[in-house]
DNA sequence: GACAGATCTGGAAACGGTTGCATAAGGAAC
DNA sequence: GTTCCTTATGCAACCGTTTCCAGATCTGTC
């Protein structure tokens, strides 16, 4: 509707000025700022960034690739991505790309070159060498979370080590028939996180003397992928491990619900451990290793907006670590 | 990178030839067009909408306005939104908008303002006289999904109808004592879904000659909302109902849970309904009237992408009926 | 063979902002 | 009273695309 000329047309103004006193950059008397400022108001005008971005090249937005918005930690992201960049004048356009989706392609060829964004922040998803380099030829920064993509600055927590406390935490208990319950190659997420709570568990476990073998059993990453599991594991009460750790607190809700119906006492007849924080965790009474999506985000926003303010084109490559913290409820104890 | 013009010049014509060439109107030979074709290809050429949007008026992206992102029922809107708009070449922007956040005049005011949309997918939020003209004063259609907004077209179920389904289940069994659990004021989520919840129980509950007083407790619209409610609901044995109809899965997973944790066993003891189709309801045997999100969300996109296509500024106001459907499965039974 | 209509192409003007450059006024330093 | 810097403003060009308009060529009809 109204365009900056007639803004300065009621101020008694040119173009110029009206822009200047609008967008704060370059010299502009008090006296005529206020008065096109009141002229902006009286008429509602808003700038278009899309009018903006073809002479200054920044759309203030920023574009958010992910694998899954229903998953807690995904779900969490996005909100707290949300509400970062809201704050900071920011839209945030939403691709929501499964592993192995046939759209992929076309997101990055077509969706992703149309030169929409100041950058790009890629959550939980392996992006290839060839898609890192087309996004690094459009000269945008790029973020990513949740994993390591090189030559990308990445805000991630170390799964390993996370994966090593929580099975040190059940081993320190006295536990030695110990079981892993994670990711199956379906569901791959495409990132390394499965493989890399594995390899945490696996070097606790050999660190303190206990065998690994036939100890993962691999399922969905969600509430119902873990019941499967757990009524597949516990059914025979000959073969029940004495403490599992679950490779998300999704599946160690899941896990628990199954014992429960079995009849199996959690923890005196079986201890459970996840990583998350999810908000169903203190329900459930679940021991954890808290991550904190939320802040993950927050990291990741200020990281690819510190880099839009240097005008710089890349996010300094490397990895930041997020915190982690166990939170001991009732679903762990010393084994019977 | 890349602008019409290099593509133009590399296939020896003019920018408004390349231009009509590559968006398919207006008269263009074959030869032409596939010389054009070419030489895009050839140095990668994506049209930037940003700038065509300048001069055409038309975004290609759409603003989606939702007051959670982490609750099932919107999470599944979303993904399903997201997968119909990408489908059709649309970009979908985020707005994560709480009940009464105080970002939301800022929004409204300021980023919706910035005429970057096509049109405005409103998700369980209850607009404003006010809100809906100053969407309507940019000359954008706008679709809602789950309530209704006078002046707006909008899909959404029958809650009444669906409430009061539920609720003639439990009273075809054979119930008479029968309570609900539903959302509380905090937890408004803006629409009128939990009043119209209620009323449907009611009237069930009157056309059956039962009486209503104090036979509704509010929780939060979430698991642990219904578990507490459970505990609190279950924990006397003389006051216990025999059959409990919750406003959403969500809530009736954590009445089971604690009823289980309770020793009280579904359904013999307790019969739990929900609404809703969610993904755990099948593990926890729930039966439940559902709603079909990523179906409504579809019907949504086609409305507006309709209106889009007729130039038409705004949607045919009114309703759109989105269909649930009964699942029985075993956490429903005659009382003892 | 003239004429109308359809098809094809290019030049130039728009869209709504920002910014480089020129101009001018005011104040400080010499 | 110059000179120089800072502040303030306007004009015009520019960003990348579409589209209006004019002109050219081709086709078919009478």
């Amino acid at each position: 509707m109204s365009a900056i000329a007639d803004v300065a047309r009621l101020a008694g103004v040119a173009k110029a000025t009206a822009s200047r006193a609008l967008s704060g950059r370059g010299y502009v008397s008090d006296e005529t700022r206020s008065k096109v400022v009141a002229a902006a108001a009286l008429i509602g005008y808003v700038a278009s960034p899309n009018a903006a971005s073809l002479v200054t090249g920044r759309t203030q937005s920023v574009g958010v690739i992910i694998p899954f918005i229903s998953r807690w930690f995904f779900s969490e992201i996005l909100e707290s991505l949300e509400q970062s960049l809201l704050a900071k004048g920011y839209d945030m356009t939403l691709y929501n790309l499964p592993a192995h989706s046939v759209e992929r392609e076309r997101v990055f060829d077509f969706f992703l070159a149309r030169k929409r964004f100041d950058g790009v922040i890629s959550v939980g998803v392996e992006l290839s060498d060839t898609e890192v380099q087309l996004l690094h030829r459009l000269g945008r920064p790029l973020v990513g979370i949740g994993g390591e993509i090189p030559g990308v600055h990445t805000i991630a927590i170390d799964d390993i080590a996370a994966a090593r406390l929580a099975t040190e935490h059940l081993i320190s208990l006295g536990h030695t028939d110990i079981r892993h319950i994670g990711g199956d190659q379906v569901d791959q997420m495409d990132f390394a996180v499965h493989t890399k709570r594995l390899t945490g568990f696996n070097t606790a476990m050999r660190a303190a003397g206990l065998n690994t073998d036939g100890c993962f059993a691999p399922c969905a990453f969600t509430v119902p992928g873990g019941y499967e599991a757990g009524l597949a594991l516990f059914g025979d009460p000959h073969r029940r491990p004495t403490a599992v750790f679950a490779a998300s607190d999704e599946i160690a809700i899941g896990l628990i619900v199954a014992a429960r119906e079995l009849g199996i006492l959690v923890p005196s007849e079986l201890s459970v451990i996840g990583i998350d924080g999810h908000p169903y965790a203190e329900m459930f009474r679940l021991t954890t290793i808290e991550q904190h999506p939320r802040n993950q985000a927050r990291m990741a926003v200020e990281a690819l907006l510190g880099a839009l303010e240097q005008q710089s084109v890349t996010v300094s490559p490397g990895l930041t670590r997020a915190p982690t913290n166990l939170v001991m409820r009732s679903s762990t104890s010393a084994p019977r």
